[in-house]
DNA sequence: TAGATTGTTAATCGATTAACAATC
DNA sequence: TAGATTGTTAATCGATTAACAATC
């Protein structure tokens, strides 16, 4: 039941840039700008700002621009991250350690309410606010908790059978570090890959564009 | 001085996605396949594999296929992948000590030559086969050992400080964890960032799509 | 009112898909 | 030779940019 019908990927990929640097505005206690200025400062065109909001809203005010306050407000309502999805961990290996320690989730929608491993040496081992815990543990703590996403810091082959045993549980996201492609069957379930190697390929790709050979 | 002129940023962003889908068939004793059973595996069309492929060359062979082992071979030397640049890594916190510990480099066409931290209770720590140096002794060490790629763990404010200081000593590529636009002013500069907040949020969105409001 | 800037439609550009002749 | 599948050109689709009337 999407809110918005017929937004384009690209559309929705940029929603968060918009939103880092209006707070950034913001916190430089700027409070109007048009979208020629931001698309100065976000190299990007002012059409395709107001092409991009216009998918959501008629934010801005003509002569004006928009009003930055506003315009955060609108876009953070559009992300949802007033929302606090439920969120669990599943490998607390480095990865896992530091997405848990590092992330805000709370300013990103979401709540971490669960971290799981199933090394024996790892699990009572306190992170932030929570412990580690069994990953045999999930059926029950889903019963209890019913977190609705998942983020996955496993090796490739886990992953395939720990979304098959979350989705029957309620889960309905996942944020997926592992280097895998979940091209899941499954209707209904958000999917948002994380690929650092893919990443570091890529500048490799582009470093050896700069280098001649 | 690009090797391949006017290929599209998102067929070099499929390079990475195609190897990586031809080493698992490689690992599962798969050496020939045709652009269909590919592009169902893929979760494409077979034209776009065709397409993005033939950027680089004519690797398949009609009424035949593509060779799964030579293929490997080709996109691997089109990413660069045995390169080796020397990368350094800049900030040791949770986030930046784990894609230390973490990443494959060496598979990746790097090679993580030094760390670096400011805080005095980091440095001297050994990370794999490595010791965090004071970022203070930048200069000199990039005298010695010319690192081209450095990989930016650290606060956003000292980004942008870190890369004017790298690139007069010659590093021309950054991959960049910090949560702030590199929208590099120089030129023959490669930049990947990965915003992993960016990500994190466009999951809360798609995640909003699926629960009614 | 005059100036500025939006919202929106139309034009352009680029990327994906379809089709098919070439060829192994 | 017949069958299969590529490489490549043409058609379609989608996303970006330009233009401008509406309006604050």
């Amino acid at each position: 039941m999407p809110r918005y019908e017929g937004v384009s990927p690209s559309v929705v990929r940029r929603l968060p840039r918009y939103y880092r640097f209006l707070r950034e505005l913001l916190a430089k206690d700027v409070h109007r700008i048009s979208s020629r200025e931001l698309s100065q400062l976000m190299n990007l065109t002012a059409s395709q700002i107001r092409q991009d909001l216009n998918c959501f809203g008629g934010f801005g005010q003509q002569g004006y621009g928009y009003n930055v306050d506003a315009l955060i407000g609108e876009i953070s309502g559009i992300l949802g991250l007033e929302r606090g999805y439920r969120a669990i961990l599943i490998g607390a290996g480095n990865l896992g350690l530091a997405i848990a320690r590092h992330m805000s989730f709370e300013t990103k929608g979401f709540n971490l309410v669960g971290i799981f491993d199933k090394k024996r040496e790892l699990i009572g081992q306190p992170v932030r606010h929570l412990v580690i815990s069994d990953v045999n543990r999930l059926e029950n703590f889903c019963g209890v908790f019913s977190p609705q996403v998942a983020i996955l810091c496993i090796p490739p082959a886990a992953a395939k059978e720990i979304c098959e045993r979350l989705i029957p549980l309620g889960v309905r996201g996942f944020w997926n570090f592992s280097h895998y492609d979940l091209t899941l069957d499954y209707k209904d379930v958000a999917v948002e890959n994380v690929h650092l190697g893919d990443s570091l390929m890529t500048l490799c790709y582009h470093m050896s564009e700069l280098t001649e050979d």
